[in-house]
DNA sequence: AATTTGAACGAAAACGATTTCATGATATGC
DNA sequence: GCATATCATGAAATCGTTTTCGTTCAAATT
């Protein structure tokens, strides 16, 4: 593969003078600038990042490290990360946690090793001991969608609180009293944040806390569905489920449904997250929606700012407010209220036309 | 950051051996190795990734390039790559092209840069000229749910024409005759066979092909709910749409309800792909459902094969068959036939309980 | 006219690993 | 017991850039 000496030999001049006319320094007359392009151009010489890298120490790379790329929440915020880092010229490398602790250590010891130049992650567990890889080398670090415990790093994130609260809220006004919440691992912010918006809607509406309708589990599928029948099961009087998760919820609706009850005649259902595209399509779950992308943007932005050494001296903490999104999976018909924004193509109230099932 | 030679000087020995201890090369006494590997791990010593590239000319990374990782389909490719390559330590850096030629052809400039191992690439444009950068160059490449004109080259694909031709099989069976087809671009392979698969059908039904029933646009749901709406305006009698993707599908669903039509009662859609978690929530749309994931681990295992050298000796074209899931979209309320395999839990011909919109 | 400045460029070092080649020590074969 | 193979290790070269430090030469300053 040619090299920057190729280029060099070909224009007639020295390696750095081809390196300084790539990295538009100064100090280089407008001729022979010319020749060097031209010579590049002409052998099709594309630079080794690699070897700058070594050199530089600088590899205009991000380490995006997330759940489940699968889940069209964090592909969207994995989209925002990538427009943003694009618009700079930073790659970004996705790595999938699968919210297992032992990956997650995996993943952020290749991005050390691949010295990415900052990291972008939704840690599993909000104990800032699981991020000592990059606390001890300073790694420039961006924290998505979670709190964490004893680390003052960087962060962006939605309101879980003030989502949950709204979601249950809504479940109250529509009359709910027995509601149970199906949360995330104890471990996450957010699905104890969450927990804790449920519970203050709970609380200003005079009603108790019942701590056996609250169950936590992963937040995928499989767990929103175990907890959901068992659930069911032993609380007979329960008329209303919150998911902490679009996963969760996923789940929830198939124990529901096998325990032959209606959503949501039966049992209301919100959840937080949302399906971006099917929501579109289908207007069923109601749910308290973050700006994904956004969250995905403002983390990349952050980070590259401090990169560039333009960032704010003080570690943020950005929390972004979440959209209250009605639609028919917890028996209201109404238009959001005063608190609450919703998308205006969904929030008819009424099933699309043509679709009966 | 501590270096090889940190470690090296700390178990007192030349990096050369810290290095041969690390690649677990032959040759090293085992006290030997077990005082670098203890030096190793009291210094938390990681390897610079990017110095061990240079020198040993290879990244283990690969570039993946697709259009847009926000659609489920590309995710779930995208989730069988990473799956694939994370079992042998590669890195996959994603990039979404969104279709876009020159985006497209940073990007692989970028992955040559970069000095990925292999690309992945689901090309936007079927002529081989876009590739010679890869070409030229000799860079391993598979190419994802594209053919490639000019340029016989590893290559994953779902069968397009089959699917299609499945698709519109359906609908004419259940009596449909003027049935329009809304594809992607003319430029991609991909886009073809599936208007290929739908002449076919038609052909073999005794139907004659009406091209101003087939319109081209960009798989995009924009492009989608246009080409839809101008469809219905043209065409009074039509009574069934395929669209060439699920992206298309969604803007002509928007498109039949905004003319105030009704699906499936006035008109009829089936569509390539799917969106996997949703459409086991909702059974709507019926569609030819590609075998995303396992797309993406063929592509990824192949192209690591031929990194290690244990690849085929030519070219290889794999065309994966795809499902077709019959739900309520098409005015079917049968299970599928002979040719047909359908999702157990969404094919039950009725609505799920409880939901009634 | 002598001195200073700075533009334009190059030589050599450096980045941190791996690869190649060399060396002494030990084991093996006959 | 001697030649030969193999083991265990290290010194030096190398990968392709960027950085650092000079050097030359022309223009500006005194």
């Amino acid at each position: 593969m040619t090299t920057i000496t190729d280029v060099a030999r070909r224009a007639g001049v020295s390696p750095v003078t081809v390196s300084r006319v790539m990295n538009s320094a100064a100090h280089v007359r407008p001729e022979t600038r010319v020749r060097v392009e031209q010579a590049i151009a002409e052998l099709g010489y594309l630079p080794n990042t690699v070897a700058r890298s070594l050199r530089s120490k600088r590899t205009r790379s991000l380490a995006l490290l997330l759940p489940d790329i699968t889940n069209p929440f964090w592909t969207t915020v994995a989209r925002g990360v990538e427009d943003s880092a694009q618009a700079l010229d930073y790659t970004v490398f996705v790595c999938n946690t699968d919210e297992d602790p032992r990956k997650q250590q995996r993943y952020l010891e290749l991005a050390v090793s691949q010295r990415a130049d900052g990291v972008l992650i939704a840690a599993c567990h909000s104990d800032a001991a699981a991020l000592r890889v990059l606390r001890e080398r300073e790694v420039p670090t961006v924290v998505i969608d979670r709190r964490i415990e004893g680390w003052d790093v960087d962060c962006v994130l939605g309101d879980s609180t003030g989502g949950a609260r709204a979601l249950v809220q809504h479940l109250i006004a529509l009359g709910h009293r027995r509601i149970a919440a199906i949360s995330g691992p104890a471990a996450t912010s957010t699905a104890e944040d969450r927990v804790t918006g449920y519970c203050r809607a709970l609380a200003e509406a005079g009603l108790p806390v019942d701590d056996s309708l609250i169950r936590r589990g992963q937040f995928r599928t499989c767990a929103g569905e175990e907890l959901a029948r068992s659930l069911l099961a032993e609380a007979g009087d329960l008329t209303a489920i919150f998911a902490a998760n679009n996963a969760i919820a996923l789940g929830a609706i198939d124990a529901v449904l096998a325990a032959g009850r209606r959503i949501p005649h039966d049992i209301a259902l919100v959840a937080f997250d949302d399906f971006v595209d099917c929501s579109h399509l289908f207007p069923f779950l109601t749910a308290a929606v973050q700006p994904a992308y956004d969250m995905g943007c403002e983390a990349a932005r952050l980070l590259l700012a401090r990169l560039a050494g333009s960032g704010p001296a003080r570690p943020q903490h950005i929390v972004l407010p979440c959209r209250l999104v009605v639609r028919h999976s917890c028996g209201s018909r109404l238009h959001a209220g005063a608190e609450t924004l919703s998308l205006p193509s969904t929030v008819t109230g009424l099933p699309l036309p043509g679709y009966r099932g």
